[in-house]
DNA sequence: GATAGGGTCGCAATCGATTCCAGAATCGAC
DNA sequence: GTCGATTCTGGAATCGATTGCGACCCTATC
C-alpha cells in the first residue's frame, strides 16, 4: 500500500479512501490512486484490515462429524450463505467430543470470528455452555436447547411431528411394538421421542419398551438393532431416527435375511441417496438440510448486520414420505 | 496485553516474551506475568499474531461440492491433520465452476492463508493456472494434473488399476458391451478411461464405444445411464466412475426394473453406505478417502515447516472389491 | 575496586491497513 | 483583494501483537 502510495504520489490515507469507497475523494484522485493500483496488482492485506476494523468476516462452523451426509449439506447450504454475503467459512470437527467444542470455541474466539455457527455435542457441557455465556460474539445453534441463560439464536427442526406421522402411519398398518433407535440425550432424541410418544397416546396406547438411546453412529444403530431384534418380543417395525444409525439398522437387517415391509417395516430420519434407491425404497422423516444451514447462515448474518437484533428461533417443517418400506404387520 | 503488562508491572515485550517461550525470561519475571495472565484471564489476539509473525497458521480447502461423500470424507481427514498441527481450516465450495475457484484462490491469498488445499474444476482455467504459478504459498492439488509449469505437491489415486481390475474381471464374466460413465475431463476420468482400455487391449478385444464423459453428478449418471441403455445394442454392464454418478445410474437401472447382477451387471468407483448394503450389494474400486485428505494435509506441512521442501507427488493405491453386483453375462 | 561479560528487561520500530483531525486548496461572493 | 465556506488531502495515531537493540544490573576475575 504505501509503494502504490509513493507511486502515485499521494498519500496512503487517499489510497485507503479510495479503495473504501470513501466519499471524499475527487474523481482525479480515484482515477490516479485506481491506474497505480492495478498497475501494480496491488491487494490489500485483508489481514490488516480485520484487525484494525475490528471484524474479519469470517464465520466459524463446528459439527460433529462433517462426513456425516446430514452435515455436509448444512455445511454447503451455510458456505454458500456466508459467500454470498462476503464472509468466509472455518470449518471444524468436534468428532462428538463435547470439549473439543470448547476448545474450538476458544479458538476461534482469539481468531475473532464474526460469529459461530454451533452443533455442539452435548447441551450441559458446562465448560462450553460457560464460554458461550461470557462471549459476545453471536452464536446460532443447529438444533440443540442450551439452558443456563444463553442467549443465541437457535435453527431447530420439527422432528417431533415427523416421528409421530411416521409412528401413526405404522400404528395403522397394525404394528403395535415399534423399536425406536436414537442418538445422544439432545433436542432432537427428545423430540423424536415426544412424537413417538404422542402417536401412541393419540391411540390411548401404552408406549412399548423399545426405545435406545446410544450416540448418533452406524455401529450403535448396527447394536440397538440387534438387541432389539434379539429380544423375546421382537418389535415389528423400526425407525431410526438418523442416516448413520439407519446404515447400521440396515447392515443389522440384511445380514438376518429380513425381509424389509414384510417382515420388518423400517423407517428413517434424514433421507439420503440410499432411502430413495434402495429396494423397496424406505420412508423417511425427510427435511431441507440446505436450506437448515441457509437459514443459520441467514440468522447470524442479520444478527452481524445489526448489532441490537435479537436473538430468534426458528424451526423449520419436516415431512413423513410413507414408501413401500412400511407394510402390514405381518 | 497492555494491560497485563502494566498490572504485572512489566513490559509489554516482556508479556510477549513469556508467552511465546523466549528464553531470555528469569523465572520470577515468567512467575509474574504467568499469574496476571490467568488473573486475567488474557487470551493472545491471533490476528495481531498474524500478522506480525507473517503466518495465519490458516489454510484453505476449496472443493468442488462439500456434500459428495467423497469431499466430505476428504476434508473429514485432512481437517484431523490439520488440526492436530494448530491450524485452522477455511472451507470453500467451488459448485464446479472454474471462475469461482479463481476467486477463491484470490480471497485466500488475500487472507494470507500458509497453504491451500485444491480440487480444481478445471485443469486447464488459464486465470486459475496462472493465479497458481505467481503465487508463492505452498499448494497441494487433489487429483488434478495442471501443466503450464505450475509446481505444487499432488495426491492422486491410482483409478487406472482399480478400473483395469473391476474390466477384466467383468470380461472374465463374459461382458463385452461395458459401458462406462465419467465425469468431467481430468485426472480420474482419464485415468478411469484408460483403465477400462488396458483391459480390453490385454485381451486383444477393440474397445467399443460406450464411454460417456460428462460432468460429476447424479443428473448425468442418469442421462448417461439412460443414453447407454437406449441403445440398440446396449451394454451388458455399466461402471459409474464415481459415487454420484452411481446414485443416478442406480435411479435409471431401478426405474427399468432391471435386476442387478442379472439383467444387468454394475460396479462403482467410491465406495458409500449404499454400495455396501445395497441387495445385492455392489461392487467398488475402493479407496481410503481419509486417508487422502490426511495426506494432502501432510504433504502441506512438510513444506510449511521446511520452506526448501520441493513439492511431491503421492499416489495411493485404490483396490477392486468383487461383489454380486457383477453376475455373468446374460 | 575496576572492568568485562552474561543474563534480563524495556524502548521503540514494525506488520499493513483505517480514520480522526487539521491544514491546504479551490471557489465564489462581497 | 480578502474573507469564508467547502471540499480534499496528508500526517499521525491506532489496532494488538513481535523483536532488534541498547541499557542496566549482577557476578566473577584480576
Amino acid at each position: 500500500m504505501r509503494e502504490v502510495a509513493d507511486r502515485a504520489g499521494v498519500a496512503m490515507s487517499s489510497v485507503s479512501r479510495v479503495l473504501s469507497g470513501h466519499p471524499d475523494v475527487s474523481p482525479v484522485m480515484r482515477e490516479r490512486v485506481m491506474a497505480t493500483v492495478d498497475e501494480l496488482g496491488y491487494q490489500p492485506d485483508l489481514l490488516a484490515q480485520s484487525l484494525r476494523r475490528r471484524a474479519t468476516l469470517t464465520v466459524a462452523l463446528v459439527v460433529g462429524d462433517i462426513a456425516n451426509p446430514l452435515f455436509a449439506e448444512i455445511v454447503t447450504g451455510a458456505e454458500r450463505e456466508l459467500r454470498a454475503a462476503g464472509y468466509s467459512m472455518l470449518l471444524a470437527n468436534s468428532d462428538r467430543a463435547p470439549d473439543r467444542d470448547a476448545a474450538h470455541i476458544r479458538l476461534f474466539q482469539q481468531r475473532r470470528v464474526d460469529g459461530l455457527l454451533l452443533s455442539l455435542a452435548a447441551e450441559d457441557h458446562e465448560p462450553t455452555v460457560e464460554l458461550l455465556r461470557a462471549t459476545d460474539t453471536p452464536v446460532v445453534l443447529l438444533d440443540r436447547d442450551v439452558d443456563g441463560g444463553l442467549v443465541a439464536s437457535v435453527v431447530q427442526s420439527d422432528h417431533r411431528s415427523g416421528v409421530r406421522a411416521a409412528t401413526e402411519e405404522l400404528l395403522a398398518l397394525g404394528h403395535r411394538r415399534i423399536g425406536l433407535i436414537l442418538g445422544g440425550p439432545m433436542r432432537p432424541t427428545r423430540e423424536r421421542r415426544a412424537g413417538l410418544t404422542d402417536a401412541y397416546e393419540s391411540r390411548g396406547i401404552d408406549v412399548p419398551d423399545l426405545i435406545l438411546e446410544g450416540v448418533l453412529s452406524a455401529e450403535h444403530g448396527r447394536e440397538a438393532a440387534r438387541d432389539l431384534l434379539n429380544r423375546e418380543d421382537p418389535p415389528t417395525a423400526l425407525i431410526s431416527g438418523g442416516n448413520q444409525l439407519l446404515v447400521g439398522c440396515l447392515a443389522e437387517i440384511v445380514e438376518r435375511g429380513l425381509r424389509i415391509g414384510r417382515d420388518i417395516s423400517l423407517a428413517s430420519c434424514d433421507a439420503i441417496p440410499m432411502t430413495d434407491l434402495y429396494q423397496p425404497p424406505i420412508a423417511v422423516v425427510r427435511r431441507d438440510n440446505r436450506e437448515i444451514g441457509r437459514t443459520a447462515a441467514r440468522l447470524l448474518l442479520d444478527r452481524l448486520r445489526d448489532d441490537a437484533r435479537p436473538p430468534e428461533t426458528v424451526t423449520l417443517p419436516t415431512t413423513w414420505v410413507r414408501r413401500p418400506s412400511c407394510g402390514p404387520v405381518g
